[in-house]
DNA sequence: TCAGTATATTGATTATTGTCAATATTTGCG
DNA sequence: CGCAAATATTGACAATAATCAATATACTGA
């Protein structure tokens, strides 16, 4: 069954080691190259842009190219979605 | 591979669209029988309880027995959790 | 204890997802 | 243009997860 809860999607995209690797080192940082997550978790460069793929189309990161290089960030809504989420499921305060 | 990271197995828990809809309503209750899951999403009794296992063993939700019935609770660690991977995944204010 | 109800477990099947090798595409630079 | 480097896509396969039918277990009340 394909998704369409954009919750189910976002939430999918985090459940998994590699991506959820990915996403803790880009909140450490300001932007990672693709080509540098390929230090952490020994898997070969198509998933590695598989993985980033599926993090941009859930909304998780943002992606812009320089050179030859793409550079991910975390989506300045990551954040606030997150917080949405929180509010709905656990009675969390979100973000204003 | 089996999950040993345990935000990997409540993000896992909570990215299906059965068990994020079982979460919702948990949200909007003290307590729902495990008996009442089935009017919302057409999956058989099996499939709910075993839903309901991989929530209770991600410590999204807890139950008690109430005789034959079962009740389940949003775990009251679970917001917190929550706020904690926001935290750091995104720099969000964890619950104090 | 027995019958009835609710929930859980088992075993099998199907659907989905992660992974890699091979290949294609994009970009920068002589 | 032609080459090299970085990233993306495709296609196939393996691993994981969702689902159900059948069955087992737990509890209540007669």
């Amino acid at each position: 069954m394909k998704q369409i809860d954009p919750d189910v999607i976002l939430l999918s995209a985090l459940a998994d080691p590699v991506r959820l690797s990915f996403v803790r080192q880009l909140a450490e940082s300001d932007g990672i190259c693709a080509c540098d997550f390929s230090e952490c978790c020994s898997v070969s460069q198509p998933t590695i842009s598989h993985h980033l793929k599926v993090l941009r189309e859930a909304g998780v990161v943002t992606s812009v190219r320089q050179g030859t290089n793409v550079i991910y960030s975390l989506s300045p809504e990551f954040g606030r979605r997150w917080s949405a989420i929180g509010a709905s499921l656990a009675g969390l305060v979100p973000i204003s």
